[in-house]
DNA sequence: ATCGCTGCAAATGGTTTGCATTATG
DNA sequence: CATAATGCAAACCATTTGCAGCGAT
């Protein structure tokens, strides 16, 4: 989750991104994307709508879809497809890459960086030639709060 | 890719969960498994019907889902969902796990096995206290062949 | 003769798009 | 006031499902 100076950053790229596009900043926009910004989860269109209507009861899917589509082109925010066929939107991180822990539970999703996973996914890719552009990395399992067992506080190997 | 011995195997264990659970050997049937274990790769639902039509035009969408399901819940086959929204199917190996690079020219895939990523994995899911089920790790970029760079001799690191 | 399987067409579910209308720069 | 954005409904696309007829056991 962005700090409070990212999220400053965020939205003065997306300012310019916006003005150097011509693109319009309209209420519908504004509250969706300061939803997003106040939340900052990894939102389903359907949950992001919900919030969106408890402030405006009228706007529409369309809006939300399109308005995210944007955030996606400009890096503003990153679209992530899990398992449950319902892509979800996090704020983008400015700085590195991270992965995720998916809940089957209770749904919840749990980032992580793994520096050392990514320099053996390099050698993996050198093997074969391979050209990594981007790639997925998800867990799917049961978090510590599912099946009540306390995290270790050592966070060491 | 199972060796010819694993796909001797693969078929009685297929022939036993029919057997047990009452399923039917039909036409359809053994001509999309036999066109499955003769192909080998990874494929979408339109490949593998396509092949299967050329044996027999009157094959229908239906059949062809349906039967990679009931494979699907035998584990003879996995599904595999990339993000180019079209699921693909591979037999199921009978060691280990392994994970994919997709080439995002020329649609081709490779499999590949890292037991240290695993091993990574593990100590980050147990920092968080996350017991894993399953996961997915892929490699999305250009493979060898299309962007013309011979591989490396050496699979050493 | 059961009862599972097939093929078709219709339904589903997430996402996208065409279009007339509204509203921003 | 040009033209981007909105909201609705219809369109899309992969996949699933209902159903009447077919065929394996």
């Amino acid at each position: 989750m962005p700090g409070i100076d990212d999220l400053a950053q965020l939205r003065r790229r997306l300012d310019s991104y916006m003005a150097s596009r011509g693109l319009r900043s309209t209420e519908q926009r504004r509250l969706i994307i300061d939803t997003l910004f106040g939340v900052r989860e990894h939102l389903t269109i359907d949950a992001l709508l919900e919030r969106v209507r408890a402030a405006d009861p009228r706007v529409g899917y369309a809006t939300v879809y399109r308005t995210m589509k944007m955030l996606a082109e400009g890096t503003i925010v990153h679209e992530r497809k899990f398992d449950d066929g319902h892509t979800r939107y996090e704020l983008a991180h400015e700085h590195g890459h991270h992965d995720h822990l998916i809940c089957v539970k209770c749904g919840g999703i749990t980032e992580f960086e793994e520096p050392r996973i990514e320099e053996l996914q390099e050698k993996v890719a050198a093997r074969h030639g391979f050209q990594v552009q981007h790639h997925k990395h998800e867990l799917y399992g049961v978090c510590a709060a599912c099946h009540g067992e306390r995290r270790a506080g050592t966070e060491g190997d």
